[in-house]
DNA sequence: AGCTATGATTTGCC
DNA sequence: GGCAAATCATAGCT
C-alpha cells in the first residue's frame, strides 16, 4: 500500500508507519474511490489530533467529541493502543509476573500463628498458651499476666485490622478512581482495557507493599510483647508454700533416686498447680543444690524425713498401707510414683541420731512395716544406711552413688559446715 | 542496699 | 530429650 508514506507526511511524523493494524482497518472498506476517501479521513483526523492542544477549551471539547464520533476513531484508537503496548507497556509487562513474596508469606504465617490474623477467638489465647508451654512457664499462677498478654495482643490485633481495613479501603478507592480516570481518558488517549487492568495490578502491588510494612511492624510488636510476657525470669514468683512442701516431700522421700518419672512429674505438677517443666526445673535445681551443699539441706532433710516417717507410722498404725495419703506417692493415683519403701527413708541419712526422735519413730516403724525396719538402723549413720539400703534396695546404692557421687558419705555424716552456713552455689 | 533463696534459662554432655 | 552445671534475674529478707 502506498498510504503509509502519505500518512507519515500528513501526520507530521506520527509514528504509525507500516502498522498492520491500520492497514487492516483501512482495508475494511470496499476499496477504490472509497479507499481514497479514507486516506483523506485519516489525514484529517491526525491533523486534528495534532492541533487539538492549540485550541481553546470549548473548541477542543467540541473537536474531541467530533473525533470520538468519527468513523475511523476505533481503528486509530486500536492502532495507537497497540503501538503503546509495544513500547512502554512491554517493558512494564516484563516485570509484572512476580513470584509470591516469601517474606509476605512468612509474615502472614506468623501473624496467623500469633493469633493476630485469622479467627477472632482462641487464636490469641492459643498462641499465648502455646508460647507459655514452650517455655515451660505461665501456669495457672500467672493467669493475670496471661490475660494481660491477651489484652495487649487483642489491642495489637485491633490496630492491625483497623489499619488493614483502612489500607484496603484506600486501595479500593484509589483503584476505582484510577480506573474511572483511565476509562474517561481512554476517550482521548490510547488506553486499552488491558492497560487499565495492568494499572490496577500496579496499584495493588503498591498497596500490598504498604500492607507488608504494616504486617512487619505488627509482627515486631507481637514479638516485643511476647518476649516481655514470656521472659518468665522477669516475673519469677516463688511457688507457694504448699507446692514447695509437696515437692520437697517427694524429693526427700526419694532421695536415693530423686528423678520423678514423667507420670510422677505430671502428678506433682497437678498437685502443685505448676507445669511439668516447672517440676523438672525444680528437681533439677534441687538436685544440684542439694548435692552441692548437703550440709545446708540437712535440717530440711531431717524435717521432711521426720514428717514422712511420722505419716508412714501413723498410717501403718492404722492398719493398711505404708504409704501415707499425704505423701506424694499415695495421695494421687495409687502407685503412680512407683515408690519403694527403700526410698522412703533414705532421707534419714543425714540424721545424727540425737537431732531427731529417730528411735521413737524407728520403733514404731519397725513394729509396723517390714521394709522400714532397715531404716531404723539408719538413724545411726550414713554408712549404715547405705548398708541397710543395699539389702532391700539394690538400686538404692546405685542410685545413691549415681546421683550423689560428688559428696562422699563422710561429708554427710560429719559435715564440716553447719546448716545454713556458706553455700557453694556459684550463682550467689 | 546488700544479701540469700529460688525459679528459669543456657550450655554442653550423653 | 534428659540431665548436670553454670548462669541469669528476680523475690524476699535483713
Amino acid at each position: 500500500m502506498d498510504d503509509q508514506p502519505r500518512l507519515m507526511h500528513s501526520s507530521h511524523g506520527v509514528g504509525m508507519a507500516g502498522h498492520p493494524g491500520l492497514a487492516q482497518h483501512m482495508q475494511d472498506g470496499t476499496g477504490g474511490a472509497d479507499g481514497e476517501g479514507r486516506k483523506q479521513d485519516i489525514g484529517d483526523i491526525l491533523q486534528q489530533i495534532m492541533t487539538i492542544t492549540d485550541q481553546s477549551l470549548d473548541e477542543a471539547q467540541a473537536r474531541k467529541h467530533a473525533l470520538n464520533c468519527h468513523r475511523m476513531k476505533p481503528a486509530l484508537f486500536n492502532v495507537l493502543c497497540e503501538i503503546k503496548e509495544k513500547t512502554v507497556l512491554s517493558i512494564r509487562g516484563a516485570q509484572e509476573e512476580e513470584p509470591p513474596d516469601a517474606q509476605l508469606m512468612r509474615l502472614d504465617n506468623m501473624l496467623l500463628a500469633e493469633g493476630v490474623s485469622g479467627p477472632e477467638k482462641g487464636g490469641g489465647s492459643a498462641a499465648a498458651a502455646a508460647a507459655a508451654a514452650a517455655t515451660g512457664g505461665a501456669g495457672s499462677d500467672n493467669s493475670a499476666e496471661h490475660s494481660d498478654y491477651r489484652a495487649k495482643l487483642t489491642q495489637i490485633r485491633q490496630i492491625y485490622h483497623t489499619e488493614l481495613e483502612k489500607y484496603e479501603q484506600a486501595c479500593n478507592e484509589f483503584t476505582t478512581h484510577v480506573m474511572n480516570l483511565l476509562r474517561e481518558q481512554s476517550r482521548t488517549r490510547p488506553i486499552s482495557p488491558k492497560e487499565i487492568e495492568r494499572m490496577v495490578n500496579i496499584i495493588h502491588r503498591k498497596f500490598s507493599s504498604i500492607q507488608m510494612q504494616l504486617k512487619q511492624s505488627t509482627c515486631e510488636a507481637v514479638m516485643i510483647l511476647r518476649s516481655r510476657f514470656l521472659d518468665a525470669r522477669r516475673k519469677r514468683r516463688n511457688f507457694n508454700k504448699q507446692a514447695t512442701e509437696i515437692l520437697n516431700e517427694y524429693f526427700y522421700s526419694h532421695l536415693s533416686n530423686p528423678y520423678p518419672s514423667e507420670e510422677a512429674k505430671e502428678e506433682l505438677a497437678k498437685k502443685c498447680s505448676i507445669t511439668v517443666s516447672q517440676v523438672s526445673n525444680w528437681f533439677g535445681n534441687k538436685r544440684i543444690r542439694y548435692k552441692k551443699n548437703i550440709g545446708k539441706f540437712q535440717e530440711e532433710a531431717n524435717m521432711y524425713a521426720a514428717r514422712t516417717a511420722a505419716t508412714a507410722t501413723n498410717v501403718s498404725t492404722h492398719g493398711s498401707q505404708a504409704n501415707s495419703p499425704s505423701t506424694p506417692n499415695s495421695a494421687g493415683s495409687a502407685g503412680s510414683f512407683n515408690m519403694n519403701s527403700g526410698d522412703l527413708f533414705m532421707s534419714v541419712q543425714s540424721l545424727n541420731g540425737d537431732s531427731y526422735q529417730g528411735a521413737q519413730v524407728g520403733a514404731n516403724v519397725q513394729s509396723q512395716v517390714d521394709t522400714l525396719r532397715h531404716v531404723i538402723s539408719q538413724t545411726g549413720g550414713y554408712s549404715e544406711s547405705l548398708a541397710a539400703s543395699q539389702i532391700y534396695s539394690p538400686q538404692g546404692i546405685n542410685a545413691n552413688g549415681g546421683w550423689q557421687d560428688a559428696p562422699t558419705p563422710s561429708s554427710v555424716t560429719s559435715p564440716t559446715e553447719g546448716p545454713g552456713s556458706v553455700h557453694s552455689d556459684t550463682s550467689n
